[in-house]
DNA sequence: CAAAATTGCGAAAGATTCTTGCGCAAGAGC
DNA sequence: GCTCTTGCGCAAGAATCTTTCGCAATTTTG
């Protein structure tokens, strides 16, 4: 895999450009980043196979499509061996409810980004699938009241 | 702005598809959902003039492009009227370590998503912007160790 | 230092996709 | 039963994608 020296400056401005928007067109892309199509298209295939652009995604708007309740979830076990936490990190994967699931260190284990239709089905499913859970120890909770900043996870320059 | 019930089965399909995968090509998207591609395009538009589909992002590998740390960061305030928590949900979007910051109920106010290139870089921030941002009370901070699941943020039935 | 190899750009052209304009069929309302 | 609405799909022109190829700049090598 590529390290982060052999990107030059338009391959971070592709990077920038597709994670502001990654449905452009590649016409408009290269444009945007100065060079022609063809060498932006072998570009953006490259920065594809190399595993640098993980892949795209469409954002949805979960309120408008019923899904009124977003929460985190701090997760912590009462035993914390490698086993231990790739089963749970396992059993997030079962839970639809969960979307993004992350191991973390400090006072909790891990942290799970949940979603549900409604405050009854995310409660219920605290209560009898995750309290419940084997090894679960303490779970804290934090609805979500908005969304304040919704940017890519990398950061760039201007 | 359509209603959930405005939805049909092929608009979920679509839905889920560009969730999945969000440059597939409208005839690709045609097909997998089962209707022509003109019709599909149709829906497509229909969806984000909606603000069903707020947009569409590139995934990047932040570990590949030199941000080794992801953590994140639950925020309480001292004062929590309207106007203390609109300063601060401004502020978080001046600071280009925190890339999603959600204002939540619970133990914190807000949760803040931040990525930073190596951990002196993230400790710096902590102490020297956010735990000395006016009005921050308590700071607790999760640092990642991996991501477990990701996924999008709406679940599709099957 | 010069020749060869490498790298990456951009023009050109054919294949694919996008996009629009219609005609048609099915269901709703009068 | 007729009209209106809605949404599909065919067809065609426009735009985009993708490959091929030649060229220039840089690097490597003898």
């Amino acid at each position: 895999m590529p390290l982060k020296a052999d990107l030059d400056a338009i391959d971070w401005k592709i990077l920038r450009e597709l994670q502001g928007d990654g449905r452009m067109t590649n016409v408009e892309l290269s444009s945007r980043v100065g060079i022609s199509a063809p060498p932006c298209l072998r570009r953006v295939r490259r920065l594809e196979e190399a595993g640098i652009i993980r892949g795209y995604r469409a954002l949805l708007n979960a309120p408008a499509l019923g899904m009124d309740v977003v929460a985190f979830c701090l997760i912590g076990l009462h035993h914390q061996a490698d086993a231990e936490l790739k089963t749970f990190a396992e059993r997030t994967r079962g839970w639809p409810i969960v979307r993004d699931a992350w191991m973390v260190s400090g006072e909790s284990d891990f942290l799970l980004h949940c979603v549900a239709s409604d405050l009854g089905t995310f409660q219920t499913f605290v209560i009898e699938q995750l309290a419940s859970a084997p090894n679960v120890d303490t779970v804290r909770t934090a609805l979500t009241i908005r969304r304040v900043k919704d940017e890519g996870l990398v950061a760039f320059p201007t």
